[in-house]
DNA sequence: TTGTGTGCAAAAGCTTTGCATGTTG
DNA sequence: CAACATGCAAAGCTTTTGCACACAA
């Protein structure tokens, strides 16, 4: 996470950004995208699509999932959000911008997602570019493991493999 | 992929590992499952659960869905199958026993996978475990990227992102 | 005003589960 | 023979789609 800002500088520049991509991309731009934007950067670590959209009903904000699934892919879109698999059939996400690039280690008894930097990562994906004639857009890093405390090992939503 | 042995031989030795396993672990060796065990090291590359049920249907092997992931599962549990999500939710498996360990390089146009190594990635999971006193089991690098040649964007199953 | 985003609910796609049957040990 | 895996179909969960309505431009 590596905060570098403060979080009402973030979320200024935040509006700007997705702002510029809506009119760039001729997208209107609605109440509800916005409120979506908000609160998701109000939320630290990660989330998921249903977590998002409740939370969200809970506030008494009249949104529903298609939007909340349509706006996720507009942040994705314009790098504000980033998307994520721990392992599961399920998509994960958390805001991106402001934040330091950095890959995931998840523990496979608790669920619990801890984040880490290494430079050497972005050699590899330079060296297999090359290598490999690819144009390299993105990546996705995660080491599982288990953490040393005793950790809740009833929680849901476990990782299963790989 | 990367072989080390003949086909023959990896498979007389994944039958064996799969006995041993399914002993261990009292669990009945079934012709279903050596049946699906069969089939996977007879495929090469990746698949889904899906096309590994329809593959079977087609050669008039009676066999379910359900039996399918089943054995799935139990094959991932004894390492001789390896389980990944190219970005989408959606499994895919490929057989990991005699292959070296690889990380994929993913086109998001036309969804080809490539297969690299790098040792680098090794020293990153032993670092990070150590740093934050995780064990780590295993681990996921996926690269998405563009591949140089005119490949077929229309292809179906292609990642969506992260 | 007009086209496009939204809410709602239904559908789709992958995976898991329940139950009766068949088979392994 | 008894326990457990299987086949089948139905249910579960996440995500997508269709349609009428509302609203941004």
């Amino acid at each position: 996470m590596v905060e570098t800002k403060t979080t009402n500088e973030v979320f200024t520049e935040v509006k700007r950004i997705f702002t510029a991509f809506l009119e760039q991309q001729n997208q209107r731009k609605t109440p509800e995208r916005f409120a979506i934007l908000e609160e998701i950067y109000h939320r630290t670590d990660h989330f998921d699509a249903e977590a998002l959209y409740i939370h969200m009903k809970n506030q008494s904000y009249r949104v529903s999932r298609a939007t909340v699934y349509n706006t996720l892919e507009l942040l994705v879109h314009c790098d504000l959000v980033k998307r994520h698999q721990f392992g599961k059939n399920l998509a994960q996400y958390e805001k991106s911008f402001g934040f330091k690039q950095h890959d995931h280690l998840i523990c496979l008894d608790c669920g619990k997602v801890l984040e880490f930097c290494d430079p050497r990562i972005q050699q590899i994906k330079t060296m297999m570019g090359d290598l490999l004639h690819f144009k390299i857009a993105h990546h996705s890093l995660n080491l599982y493991g288990h953490c040393d405390s005793a950790c809740d090992k009833n929680r849901k939503n476990l990782p299963t493999s790989a």
